[in-house]
RNA sequence: GCGUCGGUGGCGGAGUGGUCAAUCGCACUAGACUGUAAAUCUGGCGCCUUCGGGCUUCGAAGGUUCGAAUCCUUCCCGGCGCACCA
């Protein structure tokens, strides 16, 4: 029991505030209510994001009453943490649809019939001004200006609106209604997730202590964002992210298991030993990071295949056994079947692609010369080191 | 309200009358090297093309000019400063 407390304030945590207040509250042995807000933003969900979701669920596991709150309202608002300009807000009903898919997404790492869904315009909503006035004077703008990301937006002389001082307040009254024990988010939420906390003690309710966890990389080592083209999602296919994982640097693999896998930490300390010393190829460090991911989400038959194709494909060099197939009428053109099929954006980069040798025959190896090449047999084409496309004639 | 600076390709950011489809970095992409790692190197990176070239882009709409991303007018959006806050 004591070692559980343990797993679950350290593993893949960046920080409790306050840590005596934690440890009290979950050695007391009672069911504590701990919840987790996120915003539907239209996002799809990725690594990064599991990461606070899988430590809520190790929560739910252990007895807790866990509570998941939808941002319906906040995320029309939008939370500026992390973002550089102002965020286009949101109507209700790109909320709901949002909702919904994040539902599907968020389901693949936490049960949520498990749990207790909130929305946050529940309480939100009804507020009136003078509610939201009491609400701002809790806080000062020094506090506010002392966000990092609001500090660079003034530097850079980048716009500010005033109703993104609102955030804090707002997700943090959603601690003050749930009248919660604890907050489990990502650690860029920290200082979201303090406003909570402040207005629980102006409010004379309970006191619940933060969990943040820590941010996971993308890929590349950055920051994992859309933008860098480094995150893996929870929707990839077995295959892509089993390459995604594949793909990504060595540095990274230790912080995934940590993060992202159930490998009993004592293990993954010595992987990181033996990896250190050289007596672990990364390679092979990586396929059972790669296995264990997939595994997590598509299941352990899916990620076994994936490692098969990846190995197929990538190792060997030959045409990996998830082909897409097209049926066409004998001499189209091929340029027309690629754009049909989205394998190529445009004519002119399929022109590129040619001049370039980069679409070949994968059986044989044969490159496509003309760009204006037609159909004239069945043939796997091979574009090049990831695309293919198997043609068959009607 | 006044003044001032600015709005450029997926992003950041050059360019300030012709040589601009627009330097460069990131992302992307093809190839070399590999472990689909990193680093590195070489190409590409608006659309269409009979490969000659053509077409549409630089907040929006007009205008000046042989010619505009670049100048002018109006409008929209933002930053900063001043004023207002009796």
């Amino acid at each position: 029991m004591k070692s559980d407390i343990d797993e679950l304030l350290t593993r893949g945590v960046a920080n409790v505030i306050p840590r005596d207040l934690a440890l009290n509250k979950l050695n007391s042995g009672d069911s504590l209510r701990i919840y987790f807000g996120i915003d539907p933003t239209g996002a799809k969900l990725h690594l990064g994001h599991s990461v606070p979701l899988r430590k809520l669920k190790a929560f739910s596991e252990a007895g807790h009453h866990v509570i998941f709150v939808v941002g319906s309202f906040t995320a029309m608002i939008g939370d500026p943490s992390g973002q550089d300009t102002l965020r286009e807000p949101l109507t209700k009903g790109q909320v709901e649809e949002n909702f919904k898919n994040y539902k599907e997404q968020a389901q693949k790492v936490l049960d949520l019939s498990k749990v207790e869904i909130r929305y946050n315009h529940e309480w939100l909503e009804p507020l009136r001004f003078p509610d939201i006035i009491n609400l701002a004077s809790k806080f000062t703008v020094q506090q506010m200006l002392q966000r990092d990301m609001f500090e660079r937006r003034m530097r850079e002389g980048k716009p500010i609106a005033l109703h993104e001082f609102l955030y804090p307040l707002m997700v943090g009254y959603d601690s003050v209604v749930l009248d919660v024990d604890g907050e489990m988010g990502g650690s860029d939420q920290e200082f979201n997730m303090l406003a909570g906390r402040d207005l629980q003690k102006s409010f004379g309710k309970r006191e619940k202590f933060v969990l943040t966890t820590k941010l996971i990389e993308g890929t590349d080592g950055r920051k994992m964002s859309k933008t860098y083209n480094n995150c893996i999602y929870l929707e990839d296919k077995p295959n892509d992210m089993y390459g995604k994982i594949m793909s990504m640097i060595d540095a990274q693999i230790i912080p995934y298991f940590e993060l992202c896998t159930n490998t009993p930490t004592l293990e993954i300390k010595e992987m990181s030993v033996k990896l250190e010393d050289g007596s672990l190829h990364p390679k092979e460090a990586k396929m059972q990071l790669a296995r264990e991911i997939v595994s997590l989400y598509h299941g352990e038959k899916s990620a076994k295949e994936a490692e098969e194709n990846f190995i197929k494909t990538f190792s060997n060099r030959e045409i990996p056994n998830d082909l897409m197939v097209t049926e066409v009428v004998l001499r189209s053109k091929l340029v027309d079947i690629l754009l049909e099929q989205k394998l190529v954006e445009s004519k002119s980069e399929w022109r590129r692609l040619v001049d370039e040798k980069a679409v070949s025959d994968a059986e044989t190896g044969e490159i496509v010369e003309s760009a204006d090449q037609i159909v004239e047999k069945n043939i796997i084409l091979k574009i090049g080191k990831r695309r293919f496309l198997k043609i068959e004639i009607l």
